[in-house]
DNA sequence: TTCACTATTGACAGTTCTGTATATAAGAGC
DNA sequence: GCTCTTATATACAGAACTGTCAATAGTGAA
């Protein structure tokens, strides 16, 4: 049977790498949005300006799709960490605080707060993705060593968790409760909490120094 | 027309309270799983023991089910939360540490946690529900000078946003972390860690008070 | 230029889901 | 018991979504 229907649009034709770059691209800022249950393959293909099936042929199904959106989000949110505190480390110790706030603000930097906290919220990191924090946990012992003089692990321990803890709920909801309390407004708020809370890690630090 | 196809089954028939209540009730375990955008109003219905339409007229529609189910989750937080404080408050300054622990433990207990994180991610907190934290703040400010005598308000806001914004990362992060972090495994790591940040907490505000 | 490969597309099938129309039965009130 | 209200049920319509299939057009290599 020939093939007369409709009639064909421009094609643009990416190589493979191009072509699942800006799907996951896409993706992400669809995830962004509505998160993983949310996304829909066609809203990702318009979105990367392509047609769904596409999508399909680069990626097998919805959910071959989401979990190389997942891995790609892991790598490099753990690749981020790691590299503000290696940048903490060579920075050296008279600039502590600075380095300390410019971590914070990295690990969940722009959009990556509210991706990491969809896909753990709904359970795809944490089962297929286990975090490896141990990396992360030597290097900040090591530079809180080189700082401020030898510590107890497990306190530096608590202390990434609680980081790492207020980050993600900062990058969820940040915004509305800096306002509810009355601690200054939108990006600017965040930012001026995120410089106390260095400040108060540290001054907790070096109060249990001796 | 006759009606002929299908035998009815059994009916149950509630009040519209009951009806609503359970219908909610279903509707927040099926959303603590997978969040408002993969909620169905047919699973809402399966676990509520109902046929779906019964559930739409009720609530109108899917969205009208979401808003009453998001209204139902604030209230009962904040009210949890201030009950915690009152209860502090009346407990005296010598449990300071085990009433703070307690509230913490409160704030997000159980899958609360989880229901606020997927609103707020969401954005169906914080356009329609902003949340009034400003009593939260005085009976906070005034249990902390209660207890540990006065002190800069501001201080008390920065405190409770650091706290909520931990609780809220250890609804959602709380589990994987502590064990990434090896902090102790499931809910009694985080029990641990938990009382570990009351106690971080009150010793920050002894250093500031002088 | 020609050819082979495959990224890309339009059309479609099957499923799932929301919302509607219509019927019925469980209670409440008389 | 009888009637009226309405919570609940079945059936269905229409839309949306995922995944399949076959056709087609870029592109690099021969």
């Amino acid at each position: 049977m020939p093939w007369v229907k409709g009639r064909m649009a421009k094609r643009t034709r990416r190589t493979v790498e191009e072509a699942r770059a800006a799907i996951l691209d896409a993706a992400e800022a669809v995830l962004h949005e509505v998160g993983p249950a949310g996304l829909r393959v066609t809203a990702v293909a318009k979105r990367a300006g392509m047609a769904h099936p596409n999508v399909l042929h680069h990626f097998g199904t919805r959910e071959g799709l989401l979990k190389a959106l997942t891995t790609r989000t892991v790598e490099r949110s753990t690749e981020r960490a790691v590299r503000a505190i290696q940048a903490a480390v060579v920075a050296g110790p008279e600039h502590r605080k600075e380095s300390l706030a410019r971590v914070l603000d990295a690990v969940y930097e722009g959009e990556q707060g509210r991706l990491m906290a969809w896909l753990v919220l709904s359970r795809r990191v944490d089962d297929e993705e286990r975090l490896d924090m141990e990396p992360l946990v030597k290097l900040t012992h090591a530079w809180r060593t080189s700082t401020l003089g030898p510590g107890d692990i497990q306190e530096t321990r608590r202390l990434i968790l609680l980081s790492a803890l207020a980050m993600l709920g900062d990058s969820i909801a940040g915004e509305g409760l800096v306002e509810s309390l009355e601690l200054g407004t939108g990006e600017q708020g965040r930012r001026d909490f995120r410089a106390w809370l260095a400040g108060f890690l540290i001054e907790q630090i070096e109060g249990r120094r001796e």
